[in-house]
DNA sequence: GCACCTAGGTTCGGTCACTGAACCAATCTC
DNA sequence: GAGATTGGTTCAGTGACCGAACCTAGGTGC
């Protein structure tokens, strides 16, 4: 058994009265966007997490369990035998895209030439607003209706398994490896 | 003289092909994102920063170097005798705001039960929607148009003088101390 | 002209989170 | 039975963060 100090708060912001300092002292630590952002990519599984972020096993197991914990991410058994868990993103979580969505966008409009993806709406291939909302159709799109292409600036033959998987054009939220469908042969 | 090693990236995400994962190496750290919001607060000086932050000295002044040497923050003679300078934000550091607005927003709806701050469309009186645009309007509040007004779960009753300053309402942007009017007696 | 105050830092020792590598365990495949 | 896969835990080393003390340069009071 691990104990769970960890996630009680080594890092709060003691003094702050702010919605922001709350946030942050849940999703601020060193790594745990990026995890979230994966999540709405569709990672699911420790070992895609693990090769796509490049984040130390130990940190990745602590966040996958204080995001769990805090109702961010949800921990799914997906098989019996072997048993294995996946960890799959809540409302709670997907509720965070917006932000992701400002901040990418800020990353790249200040220290980004070349666009690295494109995110669309689905129904109609416009590309998001800055707040991912879409223009054409003037409404707030709903995140399992954003599609997410690689764009110009991003390496079309990487490394790792999980960046090759996610260059294909792809809803988010959509998990990385499909659940066996059943009439398959 | 100080070495500047530390603003050269201690804490980048090498592997990484993501304005997402970009932006949290230039405002990730700890306390940036904080700073960041004060200096929107119309903070500018590092002893109200300090008291308004509860932030050791030593990581402030790096912080503020750092946002400084990213074109965040500008750093600003405001008076020459004693020579002081302040610390003022910039396009760069403004055009945070919605990313900031995000994370705050999700933070109350998800772990603040009562209103810590209201951010409302001066010019209207509309309280913003989740992006920092105005549901009435239907823009996008430029960030010197947002008042910002104390809520029913905010201490009426601050120690620190930069919080008590913060109480009244007051526009963003608008510098905390106010430069000497020239005509006034 | 000396003591004290303010603003804006730097220095320093201790602690805590992050890092990388090694190790572990359960199940499946050959 | 050997090796691979998945999902971890353990551990030593490092680096960031912490709080407290100290420093400096120019006011201010008397």
């Amino acid at each position: 058994m691990v104990t769970v100090d960890v996630m009680a708060l080594g890092k709060d912001y003691a003094t702050q009265e702010c919605s922001i300092a709350r946030a942050l002292e849940i999703v601020g630590e060193r790594w745990t966007l990026l995890v979230i952002r994966d999540a709405l990519y569709g990672v699911r599984r420790y070992n895609d997490f693990l090769v796509h972020l490049g984040i130390p096993r130990a940190v990745l197991a602590a966040r996958l369990q204080s995001l769990t914990a805090e109702g961010i991410l949800e921990k799914r058994r997906y098989q019996e035998s072997p048993p294995r868990d996946e960890y799959v993103i809540t409302e709670r979580g997907i509720a965070l895209w917006p932000a992701l969505r400002s901040l990418g966008r800020w990353g790249r409009e200040h220290y980004n030439e070349t666009q690295l993806r494109y995110f669309r709406h689905v129904t109609c291939g416009t590309e998001l607003g800055p707040y991912g909302e879409c223009p054409a159709c003037a409404t707030v799109v709903p995140v399992e209706d954003v599609l997410m292409e690689p764009g110009p600036g991003l390496d079309p033959n990487p490394a790792d398994p999980v960046s090759r998987a996610l260059l294909a054009p792809r809803r988010l939220l959509q998990p990385l490896e499909p659940p066996v469908e059943s009439g398959q042969v």
